[in-house]
DNA sequence: TGAACATCTGAGCATCTATTCAGCTAACCT
DNA sequence: AGGTTAGCTGAATAGATGCTCAGATGTTCA
């Protein structure tokens, strides 16, 4: 059983924590709301507001989705005036972000040969 | 260029039909125990039994989850005999965990950090 | 054929989630 | 101070999710 120093060598099968961790961090992206969100903020920092309107949601929503977001240290927000402006937390999410749209996208072309196939 | 990870060209903002796409996939690791499944496949093929028991389900919650898996195309299987044998999908599948857990252990380090320096 | 095994499936349920609504706090500006 | 804007929060509700249970289906072997 790997459990004390975990180094960066995978353990071979993730514990029931681990898996826990991981499921509650993926639950992030596994909702549109949230992933477009994150997707907006990878473009760069803006406002609750911008966010809102960019998404296409209400101002109470987003801030619902930020705070789990927050809680989850996928974003930072930043009191500036009346305004708060967020961002990622870190270049790590902008990856885990780009990782899972291209696999998504990898997966539609692979869908797209099945199609192309038996059409 | 100070975002593009991967050299992959990408559309600035992410539409909401990526985003549902995204998310959709992305629920495959927001559960505990389908994090633990692929986990348990990416170390190596097996059957649905041997995967049960090495991930503590019942057999027939792990069917159900791996319904989900195939259907979006997260896993394959295969019968053989009467057992059915199931694997990751792809190498794709395995980078996606590898880079999920990684994540999580980023993140976990980072709150070390914190909690030292707090007591 | 029938028993034993492996897997799948649908129904039922308890729980969780994402949104809306109403009301709140905080900061700015006359 | 009063009014306006930006953002946060708790309650409520509809919908989704994951598990268990019971039973169906398929496969092997005596």
């Amino acid at each position: 059983m790997s459990h004390g120093a975990h180094g960066h060598s995978r353990p071979a099968v993730v514990d029931h924590e681990t898996a826990r961790q991981v499921a509650e961090t993926m639950q992030a992206l596994a909702a549109p709301s949230r992933v477009r969100i994150l997707a907006r903020l990878r473009e760069g920092a803006c406002t609750v507001n911008d966010l809102a309107e960019a998404v296409g949601m209400e101002g109470s929503a987003v801030s619902h989705q930020l705070r789990l977001l927050r809680h989850l240290r996928l974003v930072v927000g930043e009191r500036n005036g009346r305004n708060v402006t967020y961002a990622l937390h870190d270049s790590h999410v902008a990856d885990l972000l780009d990782q899972a749209v291209f696999h998504v996208e990898h997966l539609r072309l692979g869908l797209v040969e099945r199609q192309e196939r038996a059409s």
